[in-house]
RNA sequence: GCCCAGUUGGCGCAGCGGUAGCGCGCUCCCUUGACAUGGGAGAGGUCAUAGGUUCAAAUCCUAUACUGGGCACCA
């Protein structure tokens, strides 16, 4: 027998064990089978799981093992990430912690440390995911760093550089100074700042006029190469081609003319630091004679170019030292509040510094083709669909991407530089132009130029940008570019399902590097969730200190509640609101739906002699509820099928939700005590295969969002149902086929009439303040043939639920003295309640009840009297008010009638 | 600045052309042999605003206002 409350943590460790030993997730190509593949986007390894992984993951393994249930060979592959930056800033954390650099080790004992630490923290994440209960094929577990994707990334790399695709150039780059690194265009991440604008003036040569220009950093005035303004700004047109003096320093800066200036910001007048701005770097392409001066170092220090007094300052301190000189000097004009969006790291938050230097990039324009051509042709499609766009957008505008990073974490770039041709002592590579490379996953023998001696190369330092290896994962969880049976059968993959803050950085990188690599999308279809963020829709952090550790939320709900909780919620698309409340609901659930197994059980023999047949329209002793119970459950299976189908797991969910509780559980189950408390027979019988087979078909379809406590209520109830599979994964769901229900609609129709009823009279007993244990009587009057025959047949069905004693069912009927009367299905039910009625309160409560009705009566009125609704509306809907207008009226007029005889 | 999404009871969300639904919260009643992690009943919404289309609009269209997001940024 089942304990009276659903205990989660005993059930969730014998299965998560149970499942590991019979390797239940294990996948391999099958020729006759459809394959249905994800792979996972893998963790990076920086810590331990947040509930976004959970999301992320339980919606995975919802859409595996529907599939799975489904007949499809599923295959969901496990792995991580290196995370590069990140992991590194993890690892350089602790190191802090003891006062220490990574530069302290030296590069090969900081690796070690964060291969140890990599261990470690893999056999966190992939114990978690076991936790959650995901259908990952183990035996595939990967990772972005290991042998067989490091071949994958060296392959790729070669090959892209073979097609030209891969260069070296000297870029505008987004250097962050903290992480020492350049990013690539989508790492910075914006975000609106108050900031000032500064107005500065600098005065010409000819101390005739000056120009007064405004900027948000003063600091890089140091650095600038001219002052430019519009071509047909009148208040400039005299100016073009003067000097002008560059304030604090011995420069003399030109003015130049240039069309991107806009005339309507600031003063119209822009200083240009080509060294330290994009945009001012374009102009001076434009205007190669202005040149420009770096006066800002990698490490975000002030460089001796920007003169004695500056050189060495951090830039903050630059500027506070800029605008004070100024100030001093005469020269600033005002500063002005100024709102503005500043460029600043994804992974650690530093403002951003424009530097230029030499970097690798990948050449985009040529590779997105093929992406746009895929998404265009519907070959790959995004849910839901609003992403598309975005999507597409970006491709479209896309830019090189930086790919060299100068951290150690990562696949070091193939690429060996000979020392014969190359002088690469002095200085950082990322410093160094022109230099004669080989591509090489090892020392290469030669220099293609000079020949040179054997061996004489040295690696480049810097490693790959972790999205690089990423963007390969569909292909290289499956040994690309060895030519694997895997790949073959699994590729392209099914459905890629994650967050839209990666869309750009993962999803679409991967589209390109899979159609440039294998000529096919990596997948069909993206299902891009939400973010989960705290109750009042911030996003969850730890210096917010709103996090919420889905662990413990595991260990004090269980994991299904965990799982219920955030796939209700999850609509797509849609952020998640989450709080621990969302848990109570789910973790409620789950105990309904042990304990309307633990009533099942109970009802059944103790060993059955056979099992239950599943019901059919044949089937002995079949009555109106076994009838209309299949057919709520054969429009839930449809339902939940065109969720799923319409990718909205939160929508499957649901239905089978308020199927469970509200249809079976509050209805079906009720009424089924009847029988199951009469003498054995064959209608017990009957309403025993019933419970079992719908329960036990639910079961299953809640199982890919509830797994554990399902595979055990499953296990419990399988000797009752006939199932022979070892573990529920094994089996398959109930189809629309298999519940056979010749008429969908009349017993829907004859229940709801019934259940009007019972609620009618529930609801006389509690606003009349009938205690409970009171049994009543009721004499009903009135009514149409089909309802007055539905009652007398059913009636069995209206009195335990309304808790009444007996029935008098007269159409003859008039209302007894002392009684209370509701109304419902065109009937009066009278309820004798001598003693007990208070006539007060029972005339306001039909006044009430009147003045509902008579709205209704107004309402659907004001539709049949309507001629053109009569002449335009479909014949059906005119049929359906008809009836809905009689019934009103009917309604209204009852109560009209027990109100006069009150009154 | 451009684009997208949202605006529905106190809160969080469904519904997306035919008389407004769910969960939580709230009020009242109930420990009746599956479940108080439960049951029954109830209060609470002119579905952001203004126009339009339609016999009929929360649902379609157009504006507007807020909110959130994406992209691009003018120093």
């Amino acid at each position: 027998m089942l304990e009276k409350a659903y205990d989660p943590s005993p059930v969730e460790a014998k299965w998560v064990k149970a499942w590991d030993a019979a390797k239940l997730f294990k996948s391999a190509p099958a020729a006759k089978r459809k394959s249905y593949t994800i792979v996972i986007p893998p963790p990076n390894v920086t810590g331990a799981l947040h509930l976004g992984h959970a999301l992320n993951n339980a919606l995975q393994d919802v859409l595996i093992r529907w599939r799975r249930l489904h007949g499809d060979e599923t295959c969901w592959v496990p792995g991580t990430d290196h995370g590069g930056i990140a992991t590194q800033n993890v690892m350089e954390k602790q190191l802090k912690k003891d006062g220490k650099t990574r530069h302290d080790l030296g590069r090969e004992r900081f690796l070690e440390k964060m291969q140890e630490w990599t261990k470690d923290c893999k056999n966190t994440i992939l114990g978690q995911l076991r936790r959650l209960g995901c259908a990952l094929d183990w035996d595939r577990e990967a990772f972005t760093m290991d042998e067989v994707r490091a071949k994958s990334v060296f392959e790729s790399f070669k090959r892209l550089w073979a097609k030209g695709l891969i260069y070296r150039g000297e870029r505008m780059v987004n250097w962050c100074v903290r992480c020492g690194t350049a990013l690539s265009d989508i790492e910075v991440e914006h975000e609106e700042r108050k900031g000032h604008l500064w107005h500065i003036h600098y005065p010409a040569t000819d101390a005739h006029r000056d120009i007064v220009v405004a900027t948000t950093r003063p600091e890089t005035m140091l650095g600038d190469t001219a002052v430019a303004v519009h071509p047909d700004d009148e208040r400039y047109k005299g100016l073009i081609g003067a000097m002008l003096k560059l304030p604090l320093t011995d420069y003399e800066i030109p003015v130049i003319a240039d069309d991107q200036v806009d005339k309507d910001f600031g003063t119209g007048a822009v200083k240009v630091t080509p060294a330290h701005d994009p945009n001012d770097y374009e102009i001076m392409l434009r205007h190669p004679t202005i040149g420009s001066r770096k006066v800002i170092g990698f490490h975000g220090e002030l460089l001796p170019e920007a003169g004695k007094n500056y050189a060495g300052l951090s830039r903050e301190k630059a500027r506070e030292k800029v605008v004070a000189d100024l100030k001093a000097s005469g020269l600033l004009e005002k500063v002005d509040d100024h709102r503005h969006a500043v460029g600043v790291c994804y992974r650690c938050g530093s403002v951003i510094e424009p530097l230029l230097s030499w970097q690798w990039f990948v050449k985009q324009i040529e590779l997105a083709k093929a992406p746009l051509a895929a998404l265009e042709a519907k070959k790959f499609v995004i849910h839901p669909e609003s992403w598309a766009k975005p999507y597409r957008d970006w491709l479209v505008n896309i830019k090189d991407w930086c790919i060299s990073r100068q951290i150690w974490w990562g696949h070091r770039i193939p690429v060996w530089y000979c020392l014969d041709c190359n002088d690469i002592s002095n200085k950082e590579i990322h410093q160094l132009p022109d230099l004669v490379c080989v591509v090489s996953l090892s020392k290469p023998e030669a220099c293609p130029k000079c020949g040179g001696k054997k061996g004489n190369f040295s690696q480049d330092p810097d490693v790959l940008d972790t999205w690089f290896s990423s963007a390969l994962w569909p292909m290289s969880v499956f040994g690309w570019p060895d030519k694997t049976g895997d790949l073959d059968y699994y590729y392209p993959t099914s459905i890629l399902v994650t967050g839209y803050e990666i869309l750009y950085l993962w999803v679409a990188r991967m589209q390109m590097m899979g159609l440039e690599f294998m000529g096919k999308v990596p997948f069909t279809d993206a299902l891009i969730h939400g973010i989960v963020r705290d109750k009042s829709g911030k996003k969850m952090s730890k210096s917010l200190g709103n996090v919420i550790d889905p662990l413990e939320m595991m260990d004090k709900y269980g994991t299904d509640a965990l799982r219920f909780a955030l796939l209700i919620q999850a609509r797509p698309g849609k952020d998640i609101p989450f709080s621990e409340e969302s848990l109570t609901g789910a973790r409620n659930f789950a105990n309904k739906l042990w304990n309307s197994t633990r009533f099942v059980l109970m009802n059944l023999p103790e060993s059955p002699s056979k099992p239950y047949e599943a019901p059919n329209d044949g089937h002995c002793c079949r009555e109106l509820v076994d009838d209309w119970i299949l057919a709520e459950y054969k429009v839930a299976i449809r339902h939940a099928e065109a969720a799923m189908s319409a990718h909205d797991p939160a929508g499957a969910l649901a239905v089978l939700y308020e199927f469970l509780w509200d249809t079976f559980c509050a209805w079906y189950v009720e009424l089924a005590k009847n029988r199951l408390q009469g003498p054995e027979g064959e209608s017990k019988e009957a309403a025993r295969a019933i419970l079992v087979h719908v329960l036990n078909g639910t079961l299953k379809l809640l199982h890919p969002f509830m797994p554990f406590i399902t595979e055990e209520l499953y296990a419990a109830l399988k000797p009752y149902a006939g199932e022979s599979a070892r573990f529920l994964l094994d089996a398959s769901v109930p189809t629309l086929d298999d519940v056979i229900v010749n008429d969908m609609d009349s017993p829907r129709q004859k229940m709801r009439t019934l259940s009007e009823v019972t609620i009618a009279i529930r609801t006389l007993r509690s606003q009349l303040n009938v205690p409970p244990d009171l049994k009543i009587s009721v004499i009903a009057s009135g009514g149409q043939d089909r309802e007055v025959g539905l009652l007398k047949e059913h009636q069995d069905y209206i009195k335990p639920l309304a808790r009444i004693e007996r029935i008098t069912i007269d159409a003859k009927a008039s209302r007894p003295p002392h009684s209370a009367t509701a109304v419902a299905a065109g009937m009066s039910f009278f309820v004798p309640l001598e003693g007990v009625i208070d006539f007060a309160k029972e005339r306001e409560r039909l006044q009430k009840e009147l003045v509902k009705a008579e709205d209704d009566v107004k309402k659907i009125a004001s539709k049949v009297e309507n001629k053109d609704f009569i002449a335009r509306a479909p014949e059906s809907e005119v049929a359906l008010a008809r009836s809905q207008h009689k019934a009103a009226l009917e309604r209204q007029s009852r109560l009209k009638e027990t109100l006069a005889i009150l009154s």
